[in-house]
RNA sequence: GCCCCCGUAGCUCAGGGGAUAGAGCACAGGAUUCCUAAUCCUGGUGCCGCAGGUUCGAAUCCUGCCGGGGGCACCA
């Protein structure tokens, strides 16, 4: 409906510069159509007249009255009126709301879309977790967040991939595998000093042990150094495989899993060396090889390769975005735990170094989740093997209350996830909530098929029955999806929608317990089932997209 | 010390230039002959942290301060 207006109004203000009642000029810039929060302000509202008055040095409700009459002329409005300080505000014609419920629902599937996009291509990468041991919650936070935005942003016409960058090179690699053989060491009996930077957790054993089981004595007469690859190896695999399939399970897709490894081997860190190095961006000191980064705002230099000659991961990171920019994304979004913020400028200092246009790289920083249980604060500590994995939220509260929970805040805010409130059955958890208006829409239509009642084509149903200010409403609200969902997803905001949706089903709750779906009058029913239809839709459709499932019966 | 995020109702948070700032929870009372009571209805709250500035207009943008969290390695 918003873009309707918008035409029209475009198509206003011509005919106003034609006629003379404007001065001859472009249509403006920043002339936004909203949805005035007061009711009495109509159902759109713009300040076109106001961006034009200090344009053309007019009075802005003066402005506003010479679009007046054209605008009026439209028989898609009711009213149209000059209001405040020169807001042009539109009221909808309640025809115009009740047919629109047959667009709606002609338009079938692609009424959840938009092509706000354009077709863009866009990279998501998320979780991205070192595989040095299992996803924690704040991991989860991040994966609901990515996965949603990625279908969030596919919705809104974007071309999407998503993508797991994964560090299996590197220091962390080492300790790892280090981790496992000294545990490996121990299994059989030895005594052994295991130091403080090692991986302290029970999966380290896990892992130790079926090296035992597999290979027997076999390593404790080899060298260390000899040795130590295959513990990491198989560390790695084990652990990633955890990874992947606790992702399965909490409904996370990736295309692309994306070694670090890769990048090594293929030279793509060497050309990015290269290319700085023939910018003038490195130099050494102190026998290590130093990048430039505070020249692009980063506020200092930053290492690349050390001075023992071992790469740090920023000298991969640097090759991995020349390497994302170099596949011809438009838009590269990066979703990081908030403890890599300061990470950022340096990041974009390479991408611009690198001659690329770093507005392109977004960076989305989730903040961290406090885990409560019972009241109390849940400690976490990846190294010192104490913190709450994913799967043990994902087996406690279930995948649905987990990710709409992930998913009800804007994720640059903490968020307190309090376990026993997502566990909870009932009132206080919002995620049934929503499911709970689909499954009663659904049995809606169980219901109705009992008793042999079948929708109707729309051109035979009369929606003008619709006309309580509830069902108006109801209509409003579930036209304007489309809308929420491209704003979400140029802003990158998916917590709107499961806002939207929380909101939707408490107007829907309202009018399901004050009116009768399936009653005496066919007529009425058709158009409430008609109604109940679209909305259903737009549920399954809202849930899908932070991927929470629709139950048809609870 | 420097950098990032946050500060909105008793609590948890939406809203992030537009008109009279919202929701859930908590608290109290009420609703079920009939499509699912995981529901609904009725009750009231706010110096939008403080102070300046920009603007026709600021909770929203800018600056400073205060408070909370996080980050400031040749770790990631």
């Amino acid at each position: 409906m918003k873009n309707r207006i918008k035409s029209v109004l475009f198509e206003a203000f011509n005919q106003a510069v034609k006629n003379g009642k404007l001065p001859g000029m472009e249509f403006p810039d920043g002339v936004q159509i909203a949805v005035p929060k007061a009711e009495a302000h109509g159902d759109f509202s713009t300040n076109l007249a106001m961006i034009l008055a200090s344009r053309i040095k007019t009075p802005p409700r003066q402005v506003a009255d010479s679009l007046l009459s054209i605008l009026r002329a439209n028989p898609l409005f009711e009213k149209v009126e000059v209001a405040g300080p020169g807001f042009l505000n539109f009221f909808i014609s309640t025809e115009t709301w009740q047919q629109n419920l047959k667009h709606i629902f002609n338009s079938g599937d692609k009424f959840a879309t938009s092509d706000a996009g354009n077709g863009r291509r866009v990279l998501v990468e998320f979780v991205s977790a070192n595989p040095t041991g299992p996803l924690h919650v704040g991991h989860g936070r991040g994966a609901a967040v990515g996965d949603s935005l990625a279908r969030l942003l596919r919705a809104a016409g974007f071309k999407v991939e998503t993508e797991y960058y994964i560090n299996d090179v590197g220091n962390q690699m080492k300790t790892l595998g280090l981790s496992v053989y000294l545990r490996y060491r121990e299994h059989f009996g030895e005594k052994v000093d295991f130091p403080r930077e090692c991986y302290q957790g029970d999966y380290i054993r896990d892992i130790a042990d079926d090296m035992a089981q597999r290979h027997g004595r076999r390593y404790l007469d080899v060298p260390e150094d000899e040795c130590l690859p295959d513990f990491t190896k198989a560390a790695v695999d084990v652990i990633f495989s955890g990874i992947k399939k606790d992702l399965l399970e909490f409904g996370v897709h990736f295309d692309n899993w994306f070694s670090e490894r890769t990048l090594h081997d293929s030279g793509m860190v060497q050309k990015a060396l290269s290319l700085l190095e023939e910018k003038g961006f490195l130099y050494e000191k102190d026998g290590a090889l130093w990048f430039k980064t505070s020249e692009f705002g980063d506020e200092k230099d930053r290492v690349i390769r050390r001075s023992t000659g071992e790469l740090t991961y920023f000298a991969a990171d640097i090759a991995y975005h020349l390497q994302k920019m170099e596949r011809g994304y438009d838009m590269l979004v990066d979703i990081w735990g908030a403890d890599h913020h300061g990470y950022v400028p340096r990041v974009k200092a390479a991408v611009k170094a690198l001659g690329h246009d770093d507005s392109a790289l977004k960076v989305m920083l989730v903040q961290l989740v406090n885990l409560i249980e019972e009241g109390e604060q849940k400690a976490m500590s990846t190294r010192a093997g104490e913190f709450v994995t994913l799967s043990e939220v994902v087996e406690s509260v279930g995948t649905d209350a987990a990710r709409f929970i992930f998913l009800t805040r804007r994720c640059d805010s903490h968020l307190d996830f309090d376990l026993d409130l997502a566990r909870s059955q009932s009132q206080e958890n919002p995620v049934y909530y929503v499911q709970y208006a689909h499954a009663r829409l659904a049995s809606v239509f169980r219901k109705a098929a009992e008793q042999g009642i079948v929708l109707r084509e729309p051109d035979q149903i009369d929606t003008a029955l619709l006309s309580s200010a509830e069902e108006l409403n109801l209509l409003k609200m579930i036209d304007a999806f489309p809308q929420v969902l491209a704003e979400s997803a140029l802003a990158l905001a998916p917590h709107r929608i499961s806002y939207y949706l929380t909101n939707l089903a408490g107007k829907f709750h309202g009018y399901y317990t004050r009116s009768r779906f399936i009653g005496e009058d066919p007529e009425l029913t058709q158009a409430r089932l008609l109604l109940s239809a679209v909305m259903k839709r737009v549920f399954k459709k809202g849930l899908n997209l932070l991927g929470v499932s629709a139950p048809e019966s609870m």
